[in-house]
DNA sequence: TAGAATTCGGGTAACGTTTTACACAGGAGG
DNA sequence: CCTCCTGTGTAAAACGTTACCCGAATTCTA
């Protein structure tokens, strides 16, 4: 083995000596771009095939698109985002764009901006934003700047597209299904919200609110019980312990997403209570775990994949045409009954 | 609202000129290198917060670098690696750099060759590769591009600095442990593997080879049973409805990841057998959903934090000296015992 | 058959940053 | 007084790609 060279970069130019042509025509062919015969293409081809070249992706972001989209998404821990993300990259597989993933940026609201701007000083060709919490004049700015599609936010703008799920809906059908068990003291364990804007947009928000409507829609005004933590594992260990400390104990516990339910039964376990004997359990989400054989969890299931590939689709089509009108797509939720809820004890 | 002008963005030179200073002078300010005053720096830096300026990172890739690190990991659906994750994102909070991650790649060779490519061509300062499957020769010829820590595998390499589990000590801990309760036939469930280095240096392969060696060590040869699916949640499904069809059924499984363990837990729920009653169960990695109450399952821990914030150090240093020797980090792992073994039935 | 339209390909100028080389001043040492 | 540094700043040249414009050849239209 001798001294190897440094071994230079193959790029367009080496290319385009080696075919023959313009660097201007491997461009072209590059990118499927008109103007270049069949001829030439195929001669082009050869030239790349044979060279081993691959474009260098920050030198096209300079004057084009980098082929690359940025996912940002809150907690990695939550079993329930990789769901979305198979959506997404499913439908992306066969294009040019490269998914990229910015990892939990729960930190709030700065560390979230921090994060959007990290993604475009890259060059993002798009963005999916995963119930971001910036406020909207920040989303506008983004979206204005790169094709974003906002997912689990309950907001609508002229500039970005959003997909979520009917989160009213879904807490209904969660409180329906305990009070038609019987349940009067249904407990809710929500992601702790203050901001007011948040307080209508944000999928936990709009939860807890749906829980109440529906706890009021049944006569149970007064049961209504809610404790403020966060949508982890951890949030719900918590929350539980608080709930148990009650005088009187909540019969179920309706935890704002699967992961929370992981800390309920935690919680549950450690204080030696049984579910669904001394309490009946339902999360959010449907996420693998839940469907488990020694968890069995009742859960809401709001079609991850599907949601994934929505955005996808929404997401491609804005690149494609950045003017056209933006869409707002409503996923609905259904109930997923398992082995964590039956009648209260009595 | 007027019609918002196409609002370039700010370039070093607006802050060159707003500072009244050369472009160079700004870019030393940026970089902290060598050749300007305090004076400066301070008129540069108050121009770029007064401009609110941002550097573009394709335009940095050019000539200098992305500031950028690629992780690239084989399932996103595998609770462990967001425990890598974690002690890798907190170990560079406080520096310039920006993580990003590949979606999962576990189609194989082929695919991650391109995701490995797609990463070099987006200028990555520094790459991670989890348990990476290609051969030798592509890992060294990436590792010679950009500077690269591979995690999990057991391999040597003049280039890439590498963190592993001590997997055959491992899984000498789940034999042993199930032997010491009076298990004989012990399953393993692995993750398939044919190619013969692989066979040597995947962590899946190792597991399995210290599951054979420990089991030769308690004379237990005869007993040796091992299915071949893979790491992931079906696979333990899978694998243990194969396991459950032997004449001779095993007494215990040992699951080659905690994810394989969900499966095969849901396996055996279905086919209406108790854990650890009927079944004793062990699985890997540790994960939250180990400890949870109503699983509590026997798992082996690898400290997914601490190997990945080492992975960040080593990250670091390498940028730092591309030239220094490599270094290899191996984990000790621990067992972890819970209520998903217990002495075999009678 | 002339003129217009279309197709194919190339030349050139960015894009925003870092790097390299160099100019200039001021002070130290001979 | 000349030389040699050292510290500070600037000008200009990359880096690899694509957008824009232009010319030549070919085909279509009247």
């Amino acid at each position: 083995m001798g001294p190897s060279a440094p071994s230079r970069r193959i790029t367009i130019i080496d290319v385009a000596r080696h075919a023959q042509v313009s660097t201007t025509a491997v461009s072209k062919v590059l990118r499927n771009a008109y103007g270049a015969s069949p001829a030439m293409r195929a001669k082009v081809q050869a030239a790349i095939a044979e060279l081993g070249y691959r474009p260098y992706t920050a030198a096209r972001a300079m004057r084009g698109q980098t082929y690359t989209i940025g996912v940002m998404l809150p907690d990695l821990h939550n079993p329930f985002f990789p769901q979305i993300l198979d959506g997404f990259t499913d439908h992306l597989r066969d294009t040019d764009y490269q998914v990229l993933i910015a990892p939990s940026c729960c930190n709030g609201e700065e560390a979230e901006v921090k994060l959007t701007e990290a993604m475009t000083d890259r060059g993002m060709d798009g963005l999916v934003l995963i119930a971001p919490v910036s406020p909207h004049s920040h989303l506008e700015h983004l979206a204005g700047l790169v094709p974003t599609v906002v997912i689990g936010r309950h907001a609508r703008s002229a500039r970005y597209d959003t997909v979520a799920d009917d989160d009213a809906t879904g807490a209904a059908l969660v409180v329906d299904h305990l009070a038609d068990l019987g349940h009067r003291r249904i407990a809710h364990i929500e992601h702790h919200e203050t901001n007011p804007v948040r307080l209508a947009e944000m999928p936990n928000a709009v939860r807890a609110e749906g829980y109440r409507q529906a706890m009021r829609a049944r006569g149970l005004t007064e049961e209504i019980d809610i404790v403020s933590t966060s949508y982890t594992q951890e949030g719900g260990y918590l929350g539980t312990q608080q709930l148990l400390t009650r005088p009187q104990r909540p019969t179920a516990i309706f935890a704002g997403a699967d992961i929370v339910a992981m800390g309920v039964l935690q919680a549950l376990t450690e204080a030696g209570l049984s579910v669904p004997g001394d309490m009946s359990v339902a999360g959010y989400d449907n996420t693998n775990f839940a469907a488990l054989g020694p968890i069995s969890l009742t859960s809401v299931d709001q079609a991850g994949h599907h949601v994934g590939a929505t955005a996808a689709r929404l997401l491609l089509d804005r690149i494609a045409d950045r003017g056209r009108p933006t869409a707002r797509v409503t996923i609905s939720p259904t109930l997923i009954p398992r082995n964590t809820t039956a009648v209260p004890p009595a």
